[in-house]
DNA sequence: CTGTTGCATTTGTATGAGTATATCGGCAAG
DNA sequence: CTTGCCGATATACTCATACAAATGCAACAG
């Protein structure tokens, strides 16, 4: 049922990964794509293909003759969903857990005002069985987060915006990675639901005004949390 | 000096942008690795890292025994810059044109803001010069398209946000476009510069209020532009 | 010192053989 | 008739090797 990784999937997030946590820096050189592969025990072909896989996400570039390497920071796809998967793969960097909290914070309050306006019953739908399912399971367990995730996406979605619609997994890992690091470090969570309903009833009701503030606030609490447990 | 285009991302682009356009439909096949590269007069080692490429963005999908498909629309990385490049080649939806817009007008003023509190000295020489250029050579050239884009681009980098930043090159696509698909259509511009030049002044003063405020000037008159347009 | 030209190195492309995997269809059990 | 198992098979995936193209560097000519 699952699909077992590929070989080339395989190579792209290791070194994805080695890259994002600095194990490589910009400018470092992959050089000698004949060696690499080997070292790699894989031949030419997949590893190739990782290569690809990077460079079309702006880690890397490569050209003839110069050899393959580290891109700079700010040539990086940092919203791309598998750089944020590599990046929570490891301990993120603090600061940029923080830029991307801003980011919900320019984005999500803005997005609920939207979808306040634009929603359809079915989204309503969705995101009351996404509460519901939060509500059951909590956040400790994989099932809440991931109806965190949904109701979350489900506000985008309602936007009726695909431009911000596709940041959606974006912000959702943002969303899960807060919740897991708060799991790590046995931060006894006050319970989220009572932020979510205001925004989910605020959204329902059309309250453009009431579902920003709500968001806002929601993001608030979650980031006083945040801080408290970097503090 | 120029790079020379490769064949793989000559074919990444060639079926990223029919996918984009609509040419291909989301769940339609590429059935037949060798079919397809042959038809394509490569062989399959390119053909198969082009689709890497759209794979890692998002486009498509291929599995063993089922085939390679469109994904849908939804798990498309809308903002990525090749994407967002591939799409403005043609003729964009006139709706996503308006979903970017809404998009800019999210992220802008709020990026204004915190670039009024957070500018450094030289990302203020930035900006002036960017504007300069833009006085001089006009937004009917490409340096003065490419002046505008830098002003843009410095005000998220004066963020001194990774991950606001990294929106930039998906903001400039939109803003490029725009001023493109004005002179496309022959609208005598309004003159920008005053807009742009309030945006200026309030970042170089630090009054975040007014930043954001001058920003979301700028993006009402933009709009209003391009809507004349399209009516 | 400056422009140019040839060369060596690195990535890019071609091709054919063989492997792994997941879908599909049939078969058996319920 | 439905459900679940299971093998045959088409498809992408990997390997290995050979050759082509491009480009940065250094030697060289002016």
């Amino acid at each position: 049922m699952g699909k077992a990784e590929r070989i080339h999937q395989a190579i792209a997030r290791s070194l994805g990964t080695a890259i994002l946590t600095g194990k490589y820096q910009p400018g470092d050189s992959f050089e000698g794509e004949i060696e690499q592969s080997l070292a790699l025990g894989v031949s030419r072909t997949p590893y190739r293909e990782a290569i690809r896989i990077l460079v079309a996400k702006g880690l890397i570039e490569s050209r003839p003759r110069a050899g393959t390497h580290v891109t700079q920071r700010s040539r990086w796809n940092l919203l791309d969903p598998d750089i944020l998967a590599w990046t929570f793969s490891g301990e993120p960097d603090q600061a940029f857990v923080r830029d991307l909290f801003e980011l919900r914070g320019i984005i999500e309050p803005a997005a609920a005002a939207l979808a306040a306006q634009r929603r359809t019953a079915a989204q309503i739908d969705t995101m009351r069985q996404a509460l519901a399912a939060m509500q059951h399971h909590g956040l400790a367990a994989d099932e809440g987060r991931a109806a965190d995730q949904r109701f979350h996406h489900a506000v985008l979605e309602a936007t009726h915006n695909e431009a911000v619609a596709s940041l959606a997994s974006s912000v959702g890992a943002a969303v899960d990675w807060t919740t897991r690091f708060k799991q790590r470090h046995h931060v006894l969570p006050r319970d989220p639901l009572p932020e979510h309903l205001a925004v989910f009833h605020a959204i329902e009701a059309s309250d453009a005004g009431a579902a920003r503030k709500a968001m806002e606030e929601l993001l608030r609490l979650a980031l006083d949390d945040t801080a408290a447990t970097f503090a």
